[in-house]
Formats: C-alpha cells, structure tokens, sequence
DNA sequence: GTTCTAGAAC
DNA sequence: GTTCTAGAAC
C-alpha cells in the first residue's frame, strides 16, 4: 500500500461528478449485473426508462461527455460505438421488420458519451412528453452515421445552438414527411393523447 | 434524466 | 371536473 496521506487525512475524496441523477450513466460502467456488453471502451446497457420496445445505451468508458466534445482522434472510439450498437441490435432481434436508429443527443441530459439505439416504434409507456417524442425525431438526435461523417470531414460534431429549441416543437414525423397529408393520420394518433400506448404504435 | 404538482387549458 | 403542461427539486 502506497497511502502517503498528509496529515492523516480522509481518503481521497472522489471529485463531485454533480446531482445523482445525471451520474446514472458512470455507475453503469461498474455495475456489471446489468450490463449486455461490455469491453475496454465501451459498456452497453438497457435504458432504464425505454422510450420504445427496444431501448439500448452504448456508454464509453473514457471521459467525455457529450458528443460535441469529441475530437478528431475519438473517431475510432465512436466507430466503436456505432459498431457496437449495429451488432447489439441485430442480436437482440432477429425480427426484421423492427427498424433500429442509432445516434447521440444533441444536449444529453446524463453525463458521459452515450449512443442511443433505438427501435422505431416508440412504443413504450415511458414515452409520456413531447420532450420525449423529439429528442428522438428532430435534429435534436444526430444519427452516428451524421457524426461519424462530420467527425472524418470536419474532425469534430458541430451541434445546433438551437437544438433544444426542437424539444418544444409540434411533434412530427420525420419519415413520412408533409405536415397535412401523410402525418395528420400519424398526428391524431399520437399527438393529443396516449402516445404509442395500448400496443397500437406503428412507425410513424 | 424522473417525479411531483400548481395553474392553465379543455 | 379532468387533462395537460411547465417548472422546481437543497
């Protein structure tokens, strides 16, 4: 033991990492009794509060903590993560109509570098605010494919300074496109009450 | 990030 | 009266 403390004093204290909630993400990279996977950079866990039927986490292991922090020399990390990501969603569904999408939050909430993959049917009674709704379907989430491409052109992810602004709009969906036609079937779903509950979630 | 809840909206 | 939304949480 090499414990030279001065003065008798209390073991080193750990530095404040901020409010319990937002260190969520850190104490799952310890915890191995929920993790999927796990290797030297990397740590894949369920989200704790899924927003569709498939909800997964690729957390790093070194200390960013948001994807606006990256720089040109993480791009290995977050090939890494992305690749991770692809091949968990492939094992945990061999149902090939279940569409997964990939990607980091603009403004993250939980501290440490997490890349979100997620199914597309948003079906999942956690999925309860609007809030919750576009931080997955605006520019708001940046597909990794985005971010790895920004990051290999550019050498880092450059962020919207608007992008939380997206959290307050209309709920809308992005992949059928056309605000009347196309989504006002999808709007009187979803928009006014009850989300994707009651197992009636399709993709939108 | 979630939970709780007062006040707004319906 | 019930539902919905937005802000505080030590």
């Amino acid at each position: 033991r090499k414990s030279k403390e001065t003065g008798g004093a209390a073991p080193a204290k750990k530095r404040n990492l901020g409010p319990a909630w937002q260190v969520g993400l850190l104490k799952a990279l310890d915890d191995k009794s929920t993790q999927l996977f796990a290797d030297d950079r990397v740590v894949v866990i369920d989200d704790a509060y899924k927003k569709a039927k498939y909800h997964m986490l690729v957390i790093a292991r070194k200390d960013i903590d948001r994807i606006s922090d990256v720089t040109e020399s993480d791009l290995d990390l977050i090939e890494h993560m992305d690749k991770v990501g692809r091949d968990m969603a492939k094992k945990r569904t061999t149902d090939d109509s279940v569409i997964f999408q990939f990607g980091f939050h603009s403004v993250p909430s939980m501290r440490r570098l997490h890349l979100h993959v997620i199914s597309r049917d948003f079906d999942s009674p956690q999925l309860k605010t609007k809030k919750h709704w576009n931080s997955f379907n605006t520019s708001f989430f940046i597909d990794s494919s985005s971010a790895l491409k920004q990051l290999r052109e550019d050498g880092k992810v450059s962020v919207d300074p608007s992008a939380s602004q997206q959290l307050l709009q209309p709920m809308r969906c992005q992949h059928l496109g056309g605000e009347r036609d196309d989504t006002s079937e999808w709007v009187s779903r979803w928009d006014t009450k009850g989300f994707a509950r009651g197992g009636n979630a399709q993709l939108c």
